[in-house]
DNA sequence: TGGCAAATTGCAAATAATTTGCAAATCTAT
DNA sequence: ATAGATTTGCAAATTATTTGCAATTTGCCA
């Protein structure tokens, strides 16, 4: 078994919670894919497997709780999963407006402006966690010279 | 009229779309409260207007497309909306874990860092726009030692 | 290696959030 | 004021997610 499931398989059995199927099914599908999956993609993975779209939801419920899977609103749609912070490399996503394609960049200018602290020392709130995400248009679709109405 | 409604209406009206009560009245009540509504509070504040929470969603949708409105999705529930920036001071948000209170920070690490530029530089991404929001701790629960299990 | 109690799952039905069709009402431009 | 195009209200339809409950699985220990 994976190094972070093992990691992770030993958090549950410390809260208290079982490690099954179901849950061990969609932790695999999550270190699997590379990008934030949605409900139904995961479940969809999960074709021959044989395990209920309500034990996915009920497993990603759980992961987000204990803060090993992360709900990442992208665009338009269902929201997306992945895994959180400490499981994988801190990142955040680059999201086309014209193709919706998601990219990932490490660098990460709350760090590296030490806002927390900053922020923390100005008004009291105690930073613990960020979501950064930047919306525009990707190489390929900016080449074309898409152009779009969209939000972002 | 609201000098960022009369802009907006004439947006709208060169566009070929229709100043409506509708529309007018939701406009109006993002530029009143200060902070991310969800079309059910939007609605809930047009009480006695009588209009229908369809058209609230459909100004809402509109609005979206024009960069008129954003949509923000933080924590639980349904997503909320506020004016986009152009129409507002550009602004990130501090959202408590604990008591879900949502503040306004001016401050921005990404235009401060120059991260569009650099990440188009680098990968060829235009960034157009970006969302960040910081998690964490506000200062009356910090106090209170509330803990919690929240994701971020 | 069972065997038991507690936790979890599948399934179907319930909710919550948002969208849509269509006739009636509203709006913009004569 | 009128005509034509757009928008709205309302009810019904969709989409996404949650929940109750009996059956099954899992963790623990004799
Ligand atoms: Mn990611
Ligand atoms: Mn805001
Ligand atoms: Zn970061
Ligand atoms: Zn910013």
């Amino acid at each position: 078994m994976h190094k972070t499931l093992q990691h992770i398989r030993v958090l549950l059995g410390a809260q208290g919670h079982f490690w099954t199927q179901a849950r061990a099914a969609v932790l695999t599908v999550l270190t699997t894919h590379p990008r934030p999956l949605r409900a139904e993609e995961i479940h969809r993975a999960l074709q021959n497997r044989h395990i209920n779209l309500s034990s996915v939801y009920r497993a990603l419920r759980l992961f987000e709780t204990l803060n090993i899977v992360r709900r990442v609103t992208l665009g338009k749609g269902a929201p997306r999963y992945e895994l959180a912070d400490g499981y994988r490399d801190h990142h955040h996503h680059l999201v086309c407006d014209t193709c919706g394609r998601i990219e990932d960049v490490t660098t990460c200018p709350v760090e590296a402006g030490r806002l927390p602290q900053q922020i923390q020392r100005r008004t009291g709130f105690a930073v613990r966690s960020h979501v950064l995400d930047l919306f525009g248009l990707c190489r390929s679709c900016r080449r074309r010279g898409v152009s779009t109405t969209e939000s972002g």
